[in-house]
DNA sequence: GACCTTCAGATGACATTGTCATCTTAGCGA
DNA sequence: TCGCTAAGATGACAATGTCATCTGAAGGTC
């Protein structure tokens, strides 16, 4: 069970396990901001739906590919060369949820909001994910709390 | 370098590693509970700073004792009884932050915005701790992510 | 004190897995 | 046709999770 070929095959390609991983983390990272691109994009969706959207492609991530998801906010490792390419993708990354932020709450709040607002999604994300978000205590969904931060971020920002 | 003793000696008190790390993560959440219980038990501190301090004896371990703190935040795994036990322990640390949130905004908030406060306190800390909140680009520590949410929640408790 | 039970650690074995040196071979240009 | 190159196969080694078995120390019983 090697996925067809076997297990010293990729380390042709890459110089040893982490950098692999990072390697595919670093495309993920780089579908995801394809993906906020793309919402940002559309023409017809409020800035407040754009936000939301975007934060729901992380979320998505999480829920439907949770080994991928954790691969790609744990501290990357691997060669030099991997660790920077998956750095790189995590800030255009970042860059797409800061935009689509700025285009909500203003450029003079968005560099706090968005920094907030993807820490935030993260930990939401992946305190649902691995199971500590006891929907049976808190009875609030990761929806839930998504939508209470981003309402009072518009909130906070549109009101002084 | 087997600390002092061998590979196979734990297996004589835990089934299997997963449920030693359990064990471990559950002795981390026991004194977590403890330390906040202790925060909020200080008769000179404002429920707001009471919030802070305890929200920072979080992100202390995930600075002072990284691994450990994944393994707090990771899907517990190991035998049943193992995980159980973690899963009583982190609902019991859970339970003290709720109070101290529900001292600082009342009790029909509390629930949202101390689920709220703990997963966000958790996404900052764990992509500071990895490395993803580069204060380059951001220029924001883990403590102004916090005294930002801490100070909306309040504003947004006390506002209405 | 001799004997036995028990429990914790040691030992040695096995499977898995990350890694690598070496071998093989398909494909391709000379 | 010959020979190079790149990619996979093979086989080896080390680390590690796991376990069956052995050993020895502590304490209780007669």
């Amino acid at each position: 069970m090697c996925g067809g070929v076997t297990r010293g095959a990729p380390y042709r390609h890459f110089p040893d396990k982490d950098s692999l991983l990072a390697a595919v983390a670093t495309e993920a990272l780089d579908r995801i901001a394809e993906q906020a691109r793309a919402v940002r994009a559309e023409p017809r969706a409020s800035p407040a739906d754009k936000l939301h959207r975007a934060l729901a492609v992380l979320m998505t991530v999480g829920r439907r590919q949770p080994h991928l998801y954790r691969l790609i906010y744990a501290t990357p490792a691997g060669d030099p060369a991997a660790i920077h390419a998956a750095s790189e993708a995590a800030e255009h990354a970042q860059d797409e949820f800061f935009a689509i932020v700025g285009d909500l709450v203003g450029a003079q709040h968005a560099r706090r909001f968005a920094a907030l607002l993807l820490t935030s999604a993260h930990g939401i994300t992946d305190m649902e994910v691995n199971g500590h978000l006891s929907a049976d205590k808190w009875r609030l969904t990761a929806e839930d709390l998504v939508s209470t931060l981003v309402s009072m971020i518009e909130r906070q920002a549109s009101g002084e």
